[in-house]
DNA sequence: CTGCGATCTTAA
DNA sequence: TCGTTAAGATCGCAGC
């Protein structure tokens, strides 16, 4: 039915205003100001996005006076010039439009007023429907069935209806109001004493301007009648003024207007100058291969050539093609090299598809390459080097002189990112956009992998990975240097790389009997929960679908709402409400019981079996150390950072993490490392004083806080001291301690004014942390590490406080993660240095877990120790637990 | 069928 | 409105 066409107008000259006006203050870093052009950005993206127009054009006014102008010299006289620093902007308006592919018509002597309202009228003649973009009411006039006014910015849609029944009057009828009334922003007299109301009434009346004059003598009001009368002819000037020109002479054919795509190569490059910088991401340049030399080595001579150039190398950027993300599975497909910016070789060994001409044997290449990958002297850079290395490791090659991995460069640069793979880092550094793996290898399950595909596609693809990992290299390094993050980057997060790499090769073993074990028994109980709560609620319904579970408890069974979820899309049923109906209802305790269990079979007994390594009857989690925004290690596939340990059942799992054969685990954790950093960077001197006479610290701020001698705390007390500790870590206010410790808000305030009364240097610590992250926009740890802070002035509250949260949480848990890692590189270092069995197998963000034969449990654990706390002199000492048992369990 | 947001739970 | 950092299971909706 509708397949009509429509023609999308919009009218530029009155965005750029209200984008001018709307957005206060925007500049780059040059101080170019950008609101105008940001404002019309967003309002073109939004039309293009919500309506996907198939006819397009822009119209912006000209410049210098116009026919208005010939008829009224005063037309527009109190508009004050455009202000510089926005027609500053017009420029990069106009190429922005241009950017679009967007069609623009500007005429001498017309208004884009007029020019609308002749093409309007000339697509409807050709059977177009017109949309008006604009958000200026003055359009009204031109409304008709066909052709109607949309506000993508305030999502207004103005159709003849709408006015008929708003107004009362037809759309054209606008025309007659507006000569009546004048109007003061265009500087139109209309007649004095008759504003808008009356102007309408007056045509509500009178259907006409013309028809209210043949009948003005039954116009009763006598002040009315006699301005009716004496500005008559201003009245039809005005009208004149007002009525936009439906027939400007114009060369344009409609079908000059059908849309085009947006040329991303001008609308990156503008983006990147205006500082855009999501919306450059959004609109990529395009992938461009044209003075690229990407060779493929497919012969033993083409071979020998590259390995004696890369022998003559000081470094080069090396990168492999695989069969699998996890490394641990992956088998080798190919290799690509790097030397130089622009050149890049791939050598296929395994590709299965068809027709691939004279494929080298991996056997030979391997063989052939080892000698320059292990070579220390050579240095190398990669792209999450530590894939490729564990890669290159299981097939016999142990990669040395690694230098440089672009993802942790990106990473320190900016650890707020979503992402830091090839892909996002050759837009953010190089403003290149690459081929994509999913380009070139598919997706979904007809894909074969990387093996499967052609060798005209992968060469390009892979060669890529290799030339823009130097490049992104010769980028990186002189930012992170600027940026101070080089000593960082150089004796941390590298020297890390194989410590990592090692873990993840050596995994964890666990009991499998064990887990298959407990996950039948949890079946069994779940399936018993399940019958138990089909019963109590009187139907059976998707347990797990806390929509389903909303709609029974607080509409069946008609519970009182505690609170609605996040985005209000209905009750919450979290622990905290399901806790507080316990009370009321046999229902939600039993619903508690089977979430716990169904979490703990689901999430680990179940998903810990399913990733045991088929070859090495181990599990091995992958490290990420490019997650987490402020420096913390992740862990994923599985999460071994998240085992339980609470809870009774939860606690069974950490049992099934055993040692291997006749070895111990051993489990060494730095005590309270948080809240002696907070120690250090405050110089507080009871929390000093507390650390260096090794007190229970929980103990010692419930003696503070509650003003009561440290003998007197009582557990409980020494509980609520313990969340005020934690508190103070994450800058909760007082309402979130009081919701936690179930106390008044005014008692929460009372706690938080004893604490900082008390802990002078903490709040100091506290007011500094926000001042400082204020004038810098960033913050930084111990180590230098830094987190960007960009919203840290923001006039959103909500944004600005969760900044502020920020500026005091990051240097504290982001300075424990700096040291924990260095920990963990000088204790990997002593072991190699002495020899030792012992392996390093897990890091949980305050702990680190190995296992140990007998006989080297006592040196390890004396080793550990100080080396953990002697890994930074700060002004408490560093306090490491450290115990050894027959599973995880028991030794922590 | 796939991707993604929302909700909930686990850890430090 | 209101407490930091993660990963992952599952549901349910939107788009292909």
């Amino acid at each position: 039915m509708n397949n009509e066409k429509t023609l999308y107008m919009i009218d530029g000259s009155a965005y750029i205003y209200r984008a001018y006006h709307a957005i206060q203050s925007l500049t780059n870093s040059k101080g170019l100001p950008t609101n105008a052009a940001f404002g019309f950005t967003r309002m073109l993206l939004k039309l293009i996005d919500d309506r996907a127009p198939e006819y397009i054009v822009m119209f912006f006014d000209a410049k210098g006076p116009t026919f208005r102008h010939e008829m009224y010299a005063d037309y527009k006289a109190n508009r004050p010039p455009m202000p510089d620093d926005l027609s500053i902007q017009i420029p990069y308006i106009k190429e922005i439009t241009k950017g679009f592919n967007m069609p623009v018509i500007e005429m001498p002597g017309y208004e884009a007023d007029d020019l609308i309202g002749t093409f309007s009228r000339i697509a409807e003649k050709a059977g177009f429907n017109v949309v008006m973009v604009t958000g200026d009411k003055d359009f009204m006039q031109l409304v008709t069935d066909k052709a109607i006014i949309w506000d993508p910015m305030k999502e207004k849609t103005i159709d003849a209806d709408v006015i008929r029944t708003t107004y009362g009057i037809e759309p054209q009828q606008m025309i007659d109001v507006m000569g009546l009334s004048g109007d003061t922003a265009d500087n139109i007299p209309g007649v004095p004493g008759i504003g808008q109301k009356t102007a309408l009434s007056l045509i509500k009346t009178y259907k006409s301007m013309t028809q209210l004059y043949e009948q003005i003598d039954t116009i009763k009001k006598k002040k009315q009648h006699e301005n009716l009368v004496k500005y008559k002819d201003q009245a039809f000037l005005s009208r004149n003024l007002v009525t936009i020109n439906t027939d400007v002479p114009s060369p344009f054919n409609i079908e000059e207007f059908k849309s085009k795509t947006p040329d991303n190569n001008i609308l990156s490059g503008l983006f990147k100058d205006l500082e855009f910088r999501q919306l450059q991401q959004a609109f990529p340049r395009q992938s461009d291969l044209s003075g690229k030399s990407y060779n493929l080595v497919n012969s033993i001579d083409a071979l020998s050539d590259l390995i004696s150039r890369l022998e003559a190398a000081e470094m080069f950027a090396v990168d492999t093609e695989t069969t699998s993300e996890n490394p641990m599975n992956a088998k080798l497909v190919g290799f690509s090299f790097a030397l130089k910016p622009d050149e890049a070789f791939y050598i296929p060994c395994c590709h299965d598809y068809p027709d691939v001409p004279d494929q080298l044997d991996l056997a030979d290449v391997l063989t052939l390459i080892k000698p320059v990958l292990e070579n220390r002297a050579i240095k190398k850079i990669g792209q999450n080097i530590k894939y490729d290395w564990i890669v290159l490791s299981r097939h016999g090659i142990n990669l040395a002189g690694v230098m440089f991995d672009t993802m942790l460069a990106s990473y320190l640069l900016n650890p707020s990112k979503r992402a830091h793979n090839l892909d996002q880092i050759a837009l953010d550094f190089l403003d290149h956009r690459t081929i994509t793996y999913k380009e070139v290898v598919g997706t979904g399950d007809k894909s074969s992998g990387f093996a499967g595909v052609s060798l005209k596609k992968a060469a390009p693809y892979a060669c890529e990975d290799a030339d823009i990992t130097l490049m992104a290299y010769n980028v990186l390094k002189p930012m992170l240097k600027e940026t101070g993050l080089t000593e960082l980057f150089e004796k941390v997060e590298m020297p890390l790389v194989p410590v990592l790499m090692k873990m993840e090769m050596t995994g964890i073993c666990v009991d499998r009997e064990k887990l298959s074990s407990l996950s039948k028994s949890f079946e069994h109980q779940l399936e018993a929960l399940k019958d138990s709560i089909y019963s109590t609620a009187g139907e059976e319904f998707n347990i797990n679908s806390s929509q389903q579970l909303g709609r029974i408890l607080f509409e069946k069974l008609n519970l009182p709402t505690q609170k609605k979820t996040k985005k209000k899309t209905g009750y919450s049923t979290d622990v905290d409400v399901l806790t507080v109906l316990a009370d009321q209802h046999e229902l939600p305790a039993i619903i508690l019981r089977y979430r716990t269990l169904s979490k703990l079979k689901s999430t680990y007994t179940d998903a810990l079996l399913e990733l045991v390594h088929p070859e090495t009857r181990r599990i091995h989690t992958s490290f990420n150390q490019t997650v987490t925004a402020t420096g913390r290690l992740s862990s994923s596939n599985p999460n071994l950072q998240n085992i339980p340990v609470r809870i009774d059942e939860g606690r069974e799992i950490r049992k099934a993490f055993i040692p291997k054969k006749g070895w111990s685990m051993v489990s060494a954790d730095y005590s309270q490392i948080e809240l002696r950093i907070l120690a250090h960077y405050s110089d507080d001197q009871i929390l000093i004083k507390a650390f260096k006479n090794d007190e229970d610290i929980h103990t010692r701020t419930a003696a503070e806080v509650f003003q009561v001698f440290p003998s007197f705390i009582t557990s409980e007390l020494r509980q609520q001291a313990k969340v005020i500790n934690f508190g103070i870590v994450y800058g909760m206010s007082a309402y979130g301690l009081s919701k936690e410790l179930g106390i008044s808000r005014k008692m929460a305030t009372t706690y938080i004014e004893n604490y900082f009364a008390r802990y002078k240097g903490v709040k100091k610590f506290i007011d500094h942390a926000i001042e400082d992250a204020r004038q810098t926009k960033k913050t930084s740890t111990l180590l230098g590490r830094i987190r960007l802070l960009p919203d840290i002035n923001s006039p959103n509250k909500n944004v600005r406080e969760f900044a502020e949260r920020t500026a005091i949480n990051t240097p504290i848990q982001g300075s424990a993660a700096d040291l924990i890692k260095v920990a963990m590189i000088n204790v990997n270092s002593a072991l190699r240095a002495k020899n030792l069995k012992t392996a390093m197998l897990l890091s949980v963000h305050d702990e680190i877990v190995f296992e140990a034969p007998h006989d080297e449990i006592d040196l390890v654990q004396e080793l550990v120790k100080n080396i953990m706390e002697g890994v930074w002199d700060l002004k408490v000492p560093l306090k490491v637990n450290i115990a050894s048992g027959i599973n995880w369990a028991e030794a922590h």
